[in-house]
Formats: structure tokens, C-alpha cells, sequence
DNA sequence: CGAGCCCCGGGAAAATTTCACGACATTGCA
DNA sequence: TGCAATGTCGTGAAATTTTCCCGGGGCTCG
């Protein structure tokens, strides 16, 4: 392990993002970026033939997103290292992730020397979160109240991750392989959970807790 | 202008992507990074002091947005050039951008191509719009998005009011004095005059088209 | 007066939500 | 180790809602 260089795979959907992670990983010696993925599918099918020692994937992407390829990822390898290099700087999120089975979660607004020292970590075997999501979670801990996407199981939150990007119940059935019927249940599963009756109120309270991400246009 | 190298203003609130948009821009003969901003505020201010030829800039930053921005950079210097680099494949964003002052915009989703492109040509004075965005620009022109809620009559106007408040279609019925299947009938109408398909659609719509107040969360 | 909207609601078809049930994996306990 | 107990995922069918099509009454405008 200390002879050959640890060998990392990519996989966010911005072609120019990745190359930002290349710029920096680069820097630093003992490690080699060998392959990158646009999407989650993508991000799949190399794992099964290259067999990197790390992933570092971004969690929003098209298709299958970051939640839904961790599990695959550790379905198919148990022992895979995956880092959840992501813009949302939210709890629900990164508990989502490290119960899919990812070994880290930092947040893109860290500074370079995070994302090595998280990736150093995760390749030790220890698990890295990001100060500022340190910072959430214990928030999230602290303030009691119901909290967020974490009474859903990673399944019920991948739907729920594709209702918010408006996808239909049969596009949403057609990306995850499963029935429609499937999905509907989800989502009439999911209202129940966190106590919503119509899908305004969910929109709502997903926007109330950072699911959706809506850039600051300012005053017209 | 011709014999020096252009000069060009990075800002990204991620550390991590600027290191991306450098390494792509430094292989391109003529064009030169001399500062970077990780905020619309630093933004506006390097570029009174550094007057660079070009800005590339994202529109979603903590504190001021990327909207604010490029109207204060224009106010200071109506000639500045100003190219959008953004994850959000929205083509109202895209008109709100270009309508304050951008003289382009560029998915983060693009191959690094398509960005050197447009940045040639934002600085040989043309406007550059990503292929994607063009193609949304010209589904919304063709019916996509129904404008405003200039196309509701007042009575489905204040229903939509209503659902977004987060009523039952019985409450609706009870407060409008009307069977609940009239109301029933309205929201269906709603969406079909705005062109959505689904609630979650038309809360995001709303959004939007800021008839919803957004839960401000977040920094000062 | 006739044309064009808007508001209101009925009925039937289509889609959805909901409910009840099994298969499967994991956990806890004796 | 064996064996409930629990929780997740998935399907089918019933119950409900949404959608579509329809007509009547009221209103304005040329």
C-alpha cells in the first residue's frame, strides 16, 4: 500500500469542477487520479473495472445521483472508500451519505488543505467530516426538533432527491428500475414521514430545510 | 489590447472549482488569471483595483449574490465584461443574469471548450450562451414557461394563493364559498395554464416568479 | 344582439394515493 | 445457534383525487 500510489477516481458532473480536484490532488504525492465519471451510472461501472482505492464524488448529478451510486458502489465492494466532496453545506445530507456508506463529507467551500487531509484520512481508514458540517450536525443534534430527512431511509430520500428536481413518478420509477406503483408508494410513504399532506407542503418544507437550492438573484 | 494578455477575474465561493477554471484558462495562449474572489463583495471590489478585462463569475455566493454583483461591477464601469459560469441550467436565471449586465452564460455542465469559447467571444464582444441554455431559451420562448401569473384570471390567481398557503382544497372551497370540485376544477386549470405537471412544478414556479416569500436562512 | 370571457359545477374516465400484504435482510435475545 | 422482532422494499387492489368534457348563467364590448 505505501510501495504504489493510492488510486482515485472522480465523479462529479462539471467537467471543470474535476479538473479543479485533479489541480490540487496532483500536488500532493502518493496519490494518482486514475479515471472520472460525469454521473453516478458512469461512476459505477468504472468502480467495477478499475477498482480504485478512493472515490471522491460529488452527491447532485443527473441520472442516479451521489446516495443511490454509494450503495451500488458498496453493494458491489464492501470494503469501497467513497468521500462525498459536495456545495450543500447541509446535515441532512451528509447523514444520508455516511449511512449509505460513504467515509467522509466535505463541503467544496473548504479550502484545499481540507479536502487532502480528508482524503488522507478516509485512505487511513477514518472517517472525515468537514468543520462546518461538524458545526450542523451538532446544531442539528442540539436544536431537538424533528429533524430533518434523517427519519428517511436512503431509498425514501433518493425519491424524494428526484420529486424536488420535478421528475415525474414514471421518470423516477425508470431511473431507479423499479415500478411506478413502487415510486407513488415511496412518495405517499415519505408525506407520511415527515408529516406533510400535499406535496406543496413538501416543497415548502423542503425548501425550509436546504433540500432545494435556489441561487440569491437579489432585488429586481 | 491586443499585444498584452487579457486579464481575467475569477469568482467562486468554492476554492476548489476556481483551481478548476484556472487550469483550463492557463492552456489557453493569451488569456491570464490575475485574481480571484470568493464573494460578489471581494468581487466588486478587485475589480476596481485591478480592472481586469474579463470577469467569469458564479451566480449562487454567499452574501451577494452573482446578480447584485454584476450590477454594481456595471454601475462602476458600464463596459465590464462579465461571463456566467453556473451550475443552474435555468433559463430564467439566464435571462435575469443577462438583463443586469452579463455579457454571457456558461453551464458548469459544459465541456471546457464550450467555456474558452465563450470567452473569446465575450471578449471579442459578442454575447455567448451555452448550447443548453439556448435550447431552454427557445423551448420557454415557444410555450414553456407561461410568464408570469399575468395569464390567471383573479379568481384562480387567488386560489393559487390559497394552495400555496399551504390549504386543503376543502378549506379552499370553505373561505371561497364554492363546492370543493370547483376548486378542485381551478387547480387543475392553474396548472394547465402555467404548464406545469405536477404541484412540486408549480410551488418551484411560484418560486420563481417570487410569489412565494422564501424562508430567509442564513448569513446577514 | 351575438361573440367572447369568466365563474360555477356535474359526470365519467384516468391517474393518484392509500391500504393491506409478502419477501427479504438485520438485529436482539435467549 | 436458533428464532422472534423489526424495518425496508416492493406489489396488487381498493378508495380517492385529478383530469377532461360538458353546459348554464352572468358580464362586457363592438
Amino acid at each position: 500500500m505505501s510501495a504504489a500510489d493510492a488510486s482515485i477516481l472522480l465523479v462529479d458532473d462539471h467537467s471543470v469542477v474535476r479538473e479543479g480536484y485533479r489541480s490540487v490532488l496532483q500536488k500532493q504525492p502518493g496519490l494518482r487520479v486514475i479515471a472520472e465519471a460525469a454521473d453516478g451510472a458512469e461512476a459505477y461501472r468504472l468502480y467495477k473495472s478499475e477498482a480504485p482505492d478512493l472515490v471522491i464524488m460529488d452527491l447532485s448529478m443527473p441520472g442516479i445521483g451521489g446516495i443511490e451510486a454509494i450503495r451500488r458502489i458498496r453493494q458491489w465492494d464492501k470494503g469501497a472508500r467513497i468521500l462525498i466532496f459536495t456545495m450543500h453545506q447541509n446535515a441532512g445530507f451528509a447523514v444520508q451519505a455516511i449511512r449509505a456508506g460513504a467515509r467522509g463529507y466535505v463541503t467544496k467551500t473548504s479550502p484545499p488543505e481540507t479536502l487532502v487531509r480528508a482524503v488522507m484520512d478516509v485512505l487511513a481508514g477514518k472517517i472525515a467530516i468537514s468543520p462546518d458540517i461538524d458545526h450542523e450536525l451538532a446544531l442539528s443534534r442540539l436544536g431537538g426538533e424533528s429533524s430533518a430527512a434523517d427519519v428517511l431511509t436512503a431509498r425514501e430520500f433518493e425519491v424524494l432527491r428526484l420529486l424536488l428536481a420535478e421528475k415525474t413518478t414514471d421518470e423516477i420509477a425508470e431511473t431507479l428500475h423499479v415500478s411506478p406503483k413502487t415510486v407513488a408508494n415511496l412518495h405517499s410513504l415519505i408525506k407520511d414521514k415527515l408529516g406533510v399532506g400535499s406535496d406543496i407542503e413538501l416543497v415548502r418544507l423542503a425548501l425550509r430545510q436546504g433540500l432545494l437550492t435556489e441561487p440569491d438573484l437579489g432585488e429586481a
